[in-house]
DNA sequence: TTACCTGCAAAGAGTTTGCAGGTAG
DNA sequence: CTACCTGCAAACTCTTTGCAGGTAA
């Protein structure tokens, strides 16, 4: 089973029709071993480039149904623009002000994080760090 | 000296104008003993209702620039519009989802993070640990 | 054939900017 | 008087939406 056939099928899957423009997304967003960070900008971009144009209202379609399905993780640094991340499991960030990037931490990096207040009737849907880091000069 | 005299001293040692509008910002936004958490759009509304029209411009300008002179901290927490926070130490935060409010958290609500990646050349400008919460049912 | 999907263009929300008139010092 | 500030409207960026034509099953 090659690629292509793997997505398809992870597609079908979810209710997503394996469509030309679906499935070559997939092929830019997790053909790959490194976790990926990226802006819907960045992709229309990279799609352009290829002259592999996707519009970009199927752009957002598509980051929408993944991100809906849990392929995709939104990550809220600034309200410039939203950023995506293909590691959907629980990490924190390291933002990089210089550059604008995401480098994830793992488990490792970053030690438990204990919280001793709770909200009646309030339950916890998320925990999540951001350290900002910057040149140091 | 009252209050107005206050904000207005405060303006004017960081070579900002005391203007009207300044001044009411000041006083909707300082003169207060809880931490407060605003958005434009609702601060907008205050001075409306208020009758205190202050036009969406200047407050845009009056919130950058106390923003920049450090007496506001802005907090993203989605890409939709950006939060301001009157406390401007270091601090971590609940965020409902249900109602979309933030929540302070204070030292002794948050265990010390720590750290244990860091990248050459890099200095880590600030953590942040952004909780969210929702309606437990 | 039918439900779903794509792409275009228009619309929306939040924010920024240019500029003419107004105000503080 | 001069530099700075305000308010309006226009412009901008990112995102969402409506809809006609296209495609998967």
């Amino acid at each position: 089973m090659n690629n292509n056939d793997i997505f398809i099928q992870k597609l079908r899957s979810s209710g997503l029709r394996p469509t030309k423009q679906r499935i070559e997304i997939c092929k830019f967003l997790f053909d790959r071993h490194k976790t990926f960070h990226f802006t819907i900008n960045g992709l229309n971009n990279f799609f352009q480039k290829k002259s592999k144009k996707i519009s970009l209202a199927t752009i957002y379609n598509t980051i929408h149904a993944f991100k809906n399905k849990g392929y995709l993780k939104e990550i809220s640094i600034n309200t410039d623009k939203s950023y995506y991340d293909t590691n959907v499991t629980n990490h924190h960030h390291f933002f990089n002000e210089s550059t604008k990037e995401l480098i994830d931490l793992d488990d490792n990096d970053v030690g438990k994080i204990k919280i001793n207040k709770s909200i009646p009737g309030k339950k916890i849907k998320s925990v999540e760090v951001l350290i900002k880091i910057a040149n140091s000069n």
